[in-house]
DNA sequence: TAGATTGTTAATCGATTAACAATC
DNA sequence: TAGATTGTTAATCGATTAACAATC
């Protein structure tokens, strides 16, 4: 009973913080895991079987330490001596990602940067599913993109009741972002990557990613402008 | 003599730390001014005169002290008792993140993605340029994307001798990125904004910014995967 | 003036790095 | 076995929050 509230008080004051096998995991680690995912993809297209710590330290200009400190918040993978077995390693952290379970996305809006995003190979490289293309204008319902025939948002809603989407990414304008975003949790969807420049925030219990283009570019701006 | 040495020294131990009138900036302060940046372009949409860190915090989900601290490192634009004056203060990060100072940008790769960038209009909103886009396939070269005609890739270098450019945006392939990275900044380019897959580095001095589409995306699926 | 709110210092918290015993 | 390298604890560093005097 105690141990369940001191467990509660441990989400709160975690904030974002999330959790792996009742371990808190600071965000800042998550953040850090696609970058691994993707420097133990490289090596593996090398054909580098195996690395140190230390060797992937240099690498990714990162200290080893916190690579292991990093490693060990999901149980570590490495052995003493040894190092690290990279696919090994490269599969846990797929797994970790939830990069093996298949998740099926639908994009909504598909002005240029819908196009892009499901034109982008990655996503689908990622084990991402597309499979739903939204928008409202005339000109490109019907179209075809990357294989998907674009719907109408207006059958988006019976659609996710009959096709379960897992992850809606959103390429809207921001007008229309806050509606979009409660339709798509409504039908049923887990998480939201956000593209469009207003940032969402959503009350229920959803996964919500923001990106915005123009904040790197305008930190790139600040560099160049400061002299770095 | 032996103050230069401490503030070389603080230079180097500071790492990616920018400075600002000599104050050293911590990058985590750099990456929120894009935010700040947003939230007080929304206010001043809404006709908000002034705001102080308090009510800003809680429209931001940031304590009122992390507003307070940020600013400071920049001189402080507020006034006790009063608060900070949106437009102002709208302006001076606006400056401090160099959004007066017209750079000008160049596209390279107009697949998907770079056409995406070319009409994602924020970066004019923003005050960038855009003043060419490359490619090197034929079937490309020659289309107007966004008012520009989009020219060969093998002129690039000619017309960067001739047209300064301050921003290379990279939306190359993978195996492309290093080369072109190389020739921008042979041109002259003073920060690359990279939105290949590859994590680019550079020797020389210049400006970098990474973007990964991809990881977004992923740490959006972790966040479901482990019930964030 | 009194009330509000900043700028700034001090205290706390969290994340990174260092160090080393465990062990392959 | 001896050498290498992890996993993990302890020390350091940096960033966030709290507190309050300065001041508009």
């Amino acid at each position: 009973m105690f141990s369940v509230l001191l467990y509660k008080l441990e989400i709160i004051k975690g904030g974002l913080a999330l959790n792996y096998n009742g371990k808190r995991v600071p965000p800042v680690v998550i953040r850090r895991l696609p970058r691994y995912y993707r420097y133990l993809g490289e090596l593996i297209r090398n054909g580098v079987m195996r690395i140190s710590s230390n060797a992937l330290s240099e690498r990714m200009d990162v200290t080893a330490s916190q690579i292991r400190q990093d490693f060990n918040y999901f149980g570590g993978f490495g052995q003493q001596g040894y190092g690290y077995n990279v696919e090994h390693l490269y599969m846990e952290i797929g797994d970790i990602l939830g990069l093996h379970d298949g998740y099926r996305t639908a994009i909504v809006g598909a002005g240029n940067l819908g196009r892009a995003l499901a034109n982008h190979d990655t996503f689908e490289k990622r084990g991402f599913k597309l499979r739903a293309i939204f928008d409202n204008s005339p000109d490109v319902v019907g179209t075809t993109i990357h294989g998907i025939e674009v719907m109408h948002i207006d059958v988006m809603d019976d659609f996710l009741a009959e096709n379960p989407i897992d992850i809606g990414i959103l390429a809207v304008p921001r007008s229309a972002v806050s509606e979009t975003a409660d339709r798509l949790v409504a039908g049923g969807v887990k998480g939201l990557l956000n593209f469009s420049y207003a940032e969402l925030k959503m009350e229920k219990d959803v996964a919500i990613e923001n990106v915005h283009l123009s904040d790197s570019l305008m930190t790139l701006s600040y560099k160049i402008k400061q002299g770095e």
